[in-house]
DNA sequence: TCATTGATTGTTGAT
DNA sequence: ATCAACAATCAATGA
């Protein structure tokens, strides 16, 4: 509800009228600003990183012998999928506060660059 | 690097 | 000029 994302998946507008007119595909990122910022706010974990986190537990703990992420992390998914909204809910609930402050931080960030770029501390 | 999914951000296109 | 949507990249882990 306040979030934009939380999956929620609502019709278009722009995309209805004008499906792909205009032809221009924007493969890749054009700017990657969010290379050589010297503060940019990184991404805090999302909730599926949150569940991560308890599951890479109880899954060496069944799975001792697999300590490939690449395993754990089909797992993970699996399981997230499996898992009921409830029990979602709870780490999303973790991301969103965490992603709250990273907005703020993300604000401050572009305020500052907009008022004079951020001056790479002189280490 | 690989894989998982979610989230964010940036750019562009259209009105 | 502003809204809206898309699209791609990144976030951590652990060998």
């Amino acid at each position: 509800m306040k979030t934009r994302s939380q999956t929620a998946p609502k019709p278009l507008k722009t995309v209805a009228l004008a499906p792909r007119s205009s032809g221009s595909k924007r493969s890749s990122r054009p700017k990657p600003a969010g290379k050589g910022d010297p503060r940019a706010p990184k991404k805090p974990p999302t909730a599926f990183f949150y569940f991560m986190e308890d599951f890479r537990k109880t899954y060496k703990q069944e799975n001792p012998s697999v300590k490939s992420m690449q395993e754990i992390g089909k797992a993970c998914g699996g399981k997230w999928n499996t898992m009921a909204f409830e029990e979602k809910v709870k780490y999303y609930d973790i991301a969103t506060e965490k992603r709250a402050e990273f907005e703020k931080a993300m604000i401050e960030y572009n305020k500052k660059k907009e008022s004079g770029e951020i001056s790479e501390e002189s280490d």
